[in-house]
DNA sequence: TGAATAGTGTCTTTCAGACAATATGCC
DNA sequence: GGCATATTGTCTGAAAGACACTATTCA
């Protein structure tokens, strides 16, 4: 094994003691989820080159000089995909050897969510193809995104039960059907409507915002309602808890 | 600003591909956590040389060439202070320009638990000082361990309402007594006994081993239960739910 | 026998969960 | 009028939470 010392590898990094290790490159990618017609839709691009070229993968790419990884997520995420002002959180970090086929590279995973509304899904300063694509049928994706992305779907499932988080999936005035929807479409499983509805209004997380939604469909015109910031929860029922 | 292109940097990396950043040193970082004298503590050690040479830190060190960052923690945790075989998970990666003087580090911290008996306090292979301090009573840190100790403590908090790693924190071995003692230090409050009792037995979270304990002081002998894998939750009574 | 600790049971209240009918708007 | 959707309330059972006394061991 060769360890570099006073290498060039210094060079640009700002790095000026002796170091003694080889250094990894990193990368951060962003795990991105909506909800487009009811189902919970995750977005992916489609890779120009090699390795993987070809492939599904998720929008990322290599941090910068001192720059923090979630702020190469995003910056990834506007340049790849045209998507800004979205929900953030810092997944997990991914560093098992051999996981990208060019070396030594880690990678920090950001979880993210985004308003229905505010998706300008097509790619943005290059021909990338971007695209939702719904979580039940995800094609094989490059690296070991796949993992990434599974491990992003049991956080947005456990998280929405004991969080607020759910609220970031919607617009800023929404319908509470709507808000149904979207549990519905994250934990897999109906609700029943009456006792959503109670749970809701009585935690003090939403304040009716005095419209109505113009469905320009049958049935009632439903109220508009707005996030408070006030905690929500809402757990499906289980036989067992919560595990670890 | 300076970019490498097929540069030296990528000498023993692996890394053989036309590479246009620079890259950062990573390290990973330990915060190890249990129980003496029914109080939390940390496992610290004061720094042998600069940057924040005499200072408190984190047991950790820099990541090896195809290291997962998570080996590296419990590689530096084994050497730096001797202790082996814990649970332990990630916590965040610290990536913020300027946490380390030296120029652009990355931090992988990893939250780690211990039993109180399996805890070999000194240090190993150097004389560097590793010492357990209390939680409650910590002196300021190195880089931006304040921040990683914060983190670490509210994950601990939340996570033993909803999840069984309280278990860690015991020996193979332990009375209910002492498992109450656990879930008091680490929430800070005080427990109704008999409630507390109801819930862990109803639960089957453990089993009764047939064993009392001989304490050597007064009072009754008290039953020596196992953990049996099964999830067990306590919450503390609350106003509000848990955030976001 | 006194001090320290372990162990035990009941009652009340709160909340989750099952369950069905009515009202409104569009065609 | 028919269809689609939104909205509303009650009852039951389970679990949380408050609460006090007895039993054992050691000095």
């Amino acid at each position: 094994m060769l360890y570099l010392t006073h290498s060039r590898a210094n060079e640009g990094t700002g790095l000026v003691f002796t170091y003694p290790y080889a250094r990894p490159a990193v990368t951060a990618d962003a795990l991105l989820f909506t909800i487009i017609e009811n189902s919970l839709h995750l977005l992916l691009i489609r890779r120009q080159s090699d390795p993987f070229g070809g492939c599904w993968a998720l929008p990322g790419g290599f941090c910068q000089e001192n720059e923090e990884p979630g702020v190469t997520a995003l910056r990834e995420l506007a340049e790849e995909t045209g998507v800004r002002d979205v929900w953030m959180e810092q997944l997990y970090t991914f560093g098992q050897p051999g996981r990208d086929p060019r070396g030594w590279v880690i990678s920090a995973a950001y979880f993210a969510l985004v308003s229905s509304d505010r998706l300008t899904p097509r790619g943005a300063d290059d021909d990338a193809e971007a695209r939702w694509l719904p979580v039940d049928h995800l094609p094989p994706l490059a690296f070991d995104h796949d993992q990434m992305v599974a491990y992003a779907l049991y956080r947005l499932r456990t998280k929405i039960e004991y969080s607020s988080v759910g609220f970031q999936l919607l617009t800023q005035e929404f319908t509470l059907p709507a808000l149904q929807r979207v549990y519905e479409a994250v934990l897999g499983k109906e609700i029943d409507k009456r006792n959503f509805r109670k749970k809701v209004l009585e935690s003090g997380a939403v304040r009716p915002t005095g419209r109505t939604l113009l469905t320009g469909r049958s049935g009632v015109q439903p109220q508009l309602y707005e996030f408070t910031g006030r905690p929500f929860e809402f757990e499906l029922p289980r036989r067992n808890g919560r595990h670890d």
